[in-house]
DNA sequence: CCTTGCGATGAATCCATAT
DNA sequence: GATATGGATTCATCGCAAG
């Protein structure tokens, strides 16, 4: 782990020095207006009744155009710093999906797939579908390498992480990102450049993988590394 | 039902005629060279294992840009004959789905939703994970009146139509139609302008919900109508 | 009528070979 | 070289027959 600006420090990365990239970027999404997009994370994505109980985290107010620039550019230097047949794994919601596979293409990366996390226990709206996944965009450093003999299912289901045991406000479910590092290969290293409050580092751990996270916010990355300093086998 | 190409039969329909759009139009999906889209559909999205025995559909075989440019028009058409507060229900598949977002866009329609068909009998790949999951794009003409007081799911499992019992290669389930055609008004009028072998129609008239189809292809225009002819109900 | 078992299949994709 | 064609591959699920 180590705290600063993904793309800044992503140039100072060795070239194919990692195995996958597993990361949950900023969506600036929420908001059809340039003041809903504005407003701190914490307001935009809770719901009123809800108190403001999370540090609000940066990158997530750029209009989309400057957000697709910004996506391309760290996602070309996650390309590079990426072993050849290596994989990436970036979490969208539905309204960026279409921006995000821009991004990723943009990046060098090879759009290879939408796997789908479905939330059982996302918020319904009444006489309308519920919105109640989230989407994992895979690419590929060219032609893959597999990391597996086994055959992955395309859709996974995970409860969210209640908000009193959460540390982020969009923390992903740990048996999730489990599910997807069974694409990695076993003792791998894996990248994260938004790391957040390092739910991916624990994944890693927890399943035999190395992990090089990113986190610019220094809430967060303190966040981090006190989760990570309860866990075994980590140095920083 | 009438047979005719879609474009230019929306034409022919009176503005703000109809409660919702649910159709499946051709993906021109799979391949990545002119050869493999100018495949017929049986052949570039059937198993060599399978036996050709569906008769091929036309319009699946258009390279990007004209399939974008092509989709909107005939969605604006399609926004056109909607009444306001309208919902437009559209397949695609994961390649195509950033391109029909656009289009969904660009024909005027309101982006509202990916709700998600997780078929489970989807074939697998070793060391990948499964593309087992087709999308269905939701747009609102403006403002979304709702039809129901209940709150709909995003995602919907079922199994795909045996092949033996299907009549078109890329037949939607029944139940699923059903399932979707839950946002739309009961009594309501539902327009499908790629209409193939009939289901959407099928499902409305099981639903109380009245049906405007068309289908460019001579055999499954014949074969809809001898489907349409087996239910109660039905005037041509 | 319910359970078990067997065989067939999938809106592919990859790769080698042929043109 | 670039493009087109053909064959092999993968397993959870479903349909159907048998028990």
């Amino acid at each position: 782990m180590c705290q600063g600006e993904a793309l800044t420090h992503l140039k100072t990365l060795d070239e194919c020095s990692v195995d996958a990239v597993l990361t949950d970027p900023p969506y600036s999404s929420g908001g059809l207006t340039i003041g809903q997009r504005q407003q701190a994370p914490s307001k935009k994505y809770q719901s009123s009744d809800a108190q403001k109980k999370f540090a609000d985290f940066p990158g997530d107010n750029r209009d989309q155009r400057s957000f697709i620039t910004w996506a391309t550019l760290w996602l070309a230097e996650a390309y590079r710093v990426t072993k050849p047949g290596g994989v990436c794994m970036m979490f969208t919601d539905w309204r960026q999906l279409p921006a995000m596979t821009d991004a990723l293409q943009a990046g060098g990366w090879l759009w290879r797939n939408i796997v789908v996390w479905d939330k059982p226990t996302a918020r319904p709206s009444k006489g309308e579908f519920k919105r109640q996944c989230e989407f994992v965009l895979i690419g590929s450093k060219g032609k893959l390498t597999p990391a597996t003999d086994r055959c992955l299912p395309g859709v996974y289901r995970h409860s969210i992480v209640a908000s009193s045991k959460r540390l982020h406000l969009t923390e992903k479910p740990v048996p999730l990102l489990h599910d997807l590092l069974q694409i990695t290969p076993e003792g791998g290293t894996i990248l994260d450049p938004f790391a957040g409050s390092a739910t991916t580092a624990q994944a890693c751990l927890e399943t035999g993988r190395q992990f090089i996270g990113i986190e610019l916010s220094q809430t967060y990355f303190e966040t981090a590394c006190t989760r990570l300093k309860t866990l075994a086998n980590w140095t920083l």
